[in-house]
DNA sequence: GCCTATTCTGCACGCGCGAGCAGTGACCCT
DNA sequence: AGGGTCACTGCTCGCGCGTGCAGAATAGGC
């Protein structure tokens, strides 16, 4: 049979290729099925009358009889920041990897996003973001008809929902120690909208590291976004309120990179000579010669493989929470 | 009932709300669907009853009963360019808007990718890449079994593909008249791997419309890639070769800016006094006061909505390439 | 108050496939 | 050769919902 005896693949069902097979429906399932219990002389047969045919499953089909559908929903905010898209195609291709198919949710409301993953009977749902409320997760319209719920790159407030993310304890920690040898006296944490920062997040943990070594807390103010035209402004009204630090240290890098140009463009200072700067994330830019961002790089790929690994193995029991060790990068803004 | 009566969404189906409202799931199903024949009386007691139980369609049901999925899968490659996010953003947002939902493949491979999408029956698959080859849309195990397939952002090659992009002749006329009127002289045009430029692309829309101002036929080098990396690499090299233009012409932004800090930094050279740059796309960083890009703003929304619109109306018969003007933007590159 | 026109509502059937059991045949041992 | 074992194959049922039609209910007209 040559390429035109293809139908369009939606009238091609597993009854056609086992009739053309001379097998029985079944055994066509079977025969597409790694493990499944066919001899590979018929294996064979089935394929080959596939490829005839043109055929492939119906991967719907499937989903609604075997009740797993091998879809992850993607739940994203804040579009604005570029490293968004390399988490987006980090974790796309580790699932992908692991026979997964991401479903890209564009999260302006959390709980509606929620609730059409669900409709979709998702095998999990990936929240990515920081301008949604954590309640959502527990309510019932949010998420307690997902199956699995795993917050990605933020830690869960809640001790039960699974979340896996870079360590900011440990991370923050290395960037104090680094500007702490340097010889850095007055700095001032730029913190984006997001109220946890300062609960769980790195400003907490720059300023206990910050202590620790045996400093006074340091100076900081937020920004109305994690924007970097936010933070441009912002960094230009602390400095207009007197604000003189010797380093602004930033929640990301996009962030970082407003405050540079804020410094430099607008304030005419020179970085790091007068104020040095860093950031955090490591995005594609940070490192380009213009910028140079002393910054920290999040675990990306491991933590995209983490969540693959916990959706393969179901072992959502285990644990609920995963802390991966990012590198720290120096660069000429420090 | 309280909250807590909720069971598991996978386990209400539309029976148990037929038989908590009173009337058969047929009624539920037409109560959950817009403009269907239900009296308002039934199907406020139906929504009532849904609430209670926290019922919610599952759409793989529908899909499957339907033959429509909802679904449309946008194929991606070459996710260095910051530019895809913005693409992905717009897409997803508009799509949603009209009921859809966004499966992201990441295209490694094409073939696999299209075969993954027509297999999850999408409503249509969206090309959005430099790096296929378009001969795989025309095979069957491509794209034969897809319902619609539309090539994003990109002129297909093929008269008979759907496809919705930025006109380039429009975009690359205004950039070459801007150069000439600003008295440029000898323009070295910076291509990127694909082939296609140089036949229907922006190299060739570029050429075209500086002869037509009555200049010689412009340089013109390839890079390696699409990314900052390669571009910046082969500047150096071209430049090495004595190659000594007045403004080099690039075809996106990321290599732009990989073209400015090759001339800046390494070359030691000012931009736009000693050579000048131009980009397209009008990335995010490309306004930052560090680049100050000169480059063209593709109509990505417009893009989206006419797509979005495309997979409403089914108007698939009528137009096979819809080609959008853009903006020009103008900053201190050049 | 009865008949027709018009809403509404209920129903048989099918979408394409998976789980798990029941059968068929082959193969091996005694 | 007969009985048992194992590898393989077929099949019944169901996943949850949409389509199209037939039957029921309602409204309107005289």
């Amino acid at each position: 049979m040559g390429e035109d005896t293809y139908k369009p693949l939606s009238a091609i069902t597993a009854d056609d290729v086992a009739s053309e097979a001379g097998v029985s429906r079944w055994t066509v399932a079977r025969a597409f099925k790694p493990g499944a219990p066919v001899s590979k002389r018929t294996r064979d047969r089935v394929m080959a009358a596939a490829d005839r045919l043109g055929y492939a499953p119906n991967l719907l089909a499937a989903s609604l009889a075997s009740d797993r559908s091998g879809l992850i929903a993607l739940l994203v905010d804040d579009f604005e920041n570029p490293h968004r898209l390399v988490m987006i195609e980090r974790l796309s291709r580790s699932l992908q990897g692991a026979g997964f198919v991401t479903l890209l949710l564009n999260m302006t409301d959390a709980t509606e996003a929620l609730l059409s993953a669900s409709q979709r009977r998702v095998d999990a749902a990936v929240m990515i973001g920081n301008g949604y409320d954590e309640d959502v997760l527990e309510t019932a319209l949010g998420a307690r008809r997902l199956r699995k719920l795993i917050v990605f790159a933020r830690e869960a407030l809640n001790p039960a929902t699974l979340s896996i993310y870079c360590d900011d304890a440990l991370a923050m920690s290395e960037i104090a120690t680094h500007l702490h040898n340097r010889g850095y006296q007055k700095p001032l944490f730029l913190a984006g909208p997001d109220f946890r920062s300062t609960v769980l997040g790195r400003k907490a943990a720059f300023e206990s590291a910050w202590s620790s070594l045996g400093h006074k807390v340091p100076a900081g103010i937020a920004s109305k976004s994690y924007g970097f035209g936010h933070a441009h402004a912002a960094m230009l009204r602390a400095w207009n309120d007197g604000e003189r630090p010797d380093v602004v240290v930033c929640e990301n890098d996009s962030m970082a990179m407003g405050v540079m140009d804020a410094l430099r463009s607008d304030l005419g200072l020179h970085v790091p000579s007068d104020v040095a700067v860093t950031g955090f994330d490591d995005t594609p830019t940070a490192g380009i010669p213009a910028y140079g961002l002393t910054t920290y790089r999040q675990p990306l790929m491991a933590m995209a493989d983490a969540l693959t690994q916990m959706l393969l193995d179901g072992s959502d029991t285990a644990m609920t929470r995963i802390a991966l060790r990012g590198t720290f990068v120096a660069r000429s803004s420090t």
